[in-house]
DNA sequence: ACCTGAACACCGTTCAAGT
DNA sequence: ACCTGAACACCGTTCAAGT
């Protein structure tokens, strides 16, 4: 066989197979044995399009990110800051909720994502255009991921689908009580994401108020909180990522 | 060889032993081959103490929960909700970061560790003594978690320590430099847990007022409140862990 | 350039055999 | 009861060989 006329494979099919596979059957079932023998080559000829099988992956969490909606922190849309930052926390934890077994490479890995980064600078501009300072404005990018991906990681870890194999039909021989124990647990992880996220944002707007307040008393000291804020810039830049 | 009269091996000796090689060299480096040989014995030996390497790891991140702090919701104790949710949610993150590399497993894990069963019991009996309704103080525990192991996440993700093999020296010819974008990222992290734990505590006690201010009003439902908790309760037992 | 089979150095886990 | 070596069915990745 070797090398056929047409390339059998190429990035985006890889990424895409690989991503159904975790979606299917979770991370776990993503070999690159497997995964080539899905797209119908042999193992090695993956190595043609990626180093590893950790970028394979990184490339289905991106493309994750990808499908997070960020038209809310457009310039010409006419949402306030606080009500942007629900609507997209909203649309970002329904992305990762779309695709619960690949959460956990997505807020493992350092900001190398294309789309995660996109994200992360969409937030960023936003927040300081809205009157944030930069330094803060870095933060409220970085809380909001901390916040979105641990529910998404919570709410997968207890979710049914993933314990089922480990729940012992003999301790659990209804199948429906399983059914109404994952069913509950998801009325919580959404009671609690709603309540969390309510709370983050009404402790921001109060911040918000203190800190524009402080404005005009601090003015002397402008060009310092500018150097600071350019410093936060290039960290959440460089280091953030979604 | 075959058996000692003393055993060579026991739980503790090797979810100890477990830990330390975590923390040296990360979770990827601890297979049961290597585990054992560290152990002075041979790998399957591991087998007779536990039924899988993973529960090994959950035994591991059990031992880090075990070392949260939780006397700030114990009844004698003088501080106010707010400040003990604070004082825990410090704690809880010390914790985690002291051990960054088994943080992915404590994230994910259903709630079969006692000592996360513990953590979450605490918060949730502390939080009702308080005055919230027992589906809020479920919720409570939930998002506290959410945002706690979210940013103990990120900010291993974001380490210089695990980042370390993936800075190419002819990006980063000096070392310096990298070691202060380390110290960068940490203050990004440090700013954001911090402006995001204020934000949510004091969102939290605006809901507060709020809950506490309509209970008056909602007399009559009484008892459709306490059927409400009953179910929260049981389920936060069940399935919270931290 | 892109695919292959063979090979290397690993895995987690099972199991019969030993004491 | 608790450890062993051998074995099974896998891994990720490299590499020479093919076209």
């Amino acid at each position: 066989m070797a090398r056929p006329r047409k390339p059998l494979l190429s990035r985006d099919r890889i990424v895409a197979t690989a991503g159904a596979l975790v979606d299917r059957e979770g991370l776990d079932a993503v070999s690159t044995r497997r995964l080539a023998a899905e797209l119908g080559v042999s193992g090695p000829s993956l190595y043609n399009h990626f180093r590893t099988k950790d970028e394979i992956l990184e490339a289905v969490a991106d493309a994750v990110s990808a499908r997070v909606d960020l038209s809310m922190f457009e310039e010409g849309d006419a949402r306030d800051w606080r009500t942007a930052l629900h609507d997209w926390a909203v649309s970002y934890r329904a992305a990762l909720r779309e695709h619960p077994h690949i959460v956990p490479v997505l807020a493992r890995g350092p900001g190398r994502r294309p789309a995660g980064l996109r994200v992360a600078d969409a937030v960023f501009g936003a927040m300081v255009r809205a009157g944030w300072p930069p330094a803060q404005a870095t933060y409220i990018g970085a809380l909001m991921r901390y916040f979105v991906t641990g529910s998404a990681l919570s709410s997968f870890a207890r979710g049914f689908v993933d314990d089922e194999a480990a729940y012992d039909p003999a301790d659990y021989p209804h199948l429906g009580q399983a059914h109404l124990l994952a069913e509950r647990r998801e009325q919580v992880d959404e009671g609690a994401f709603e309540t969390g996220l309510r709370a983050l944002l009404d402790g921001l707007v109060l911040q918000y108020a203190t800190v524009r307040g402080g404005r005009t008393e601090a003015r002397g000291e402008g060009s310092a909180v500018r150097g600071d804020g350019s410093e936060a810039r290039a960290d959440g830049s460089a280091g953030a990522e979604a």
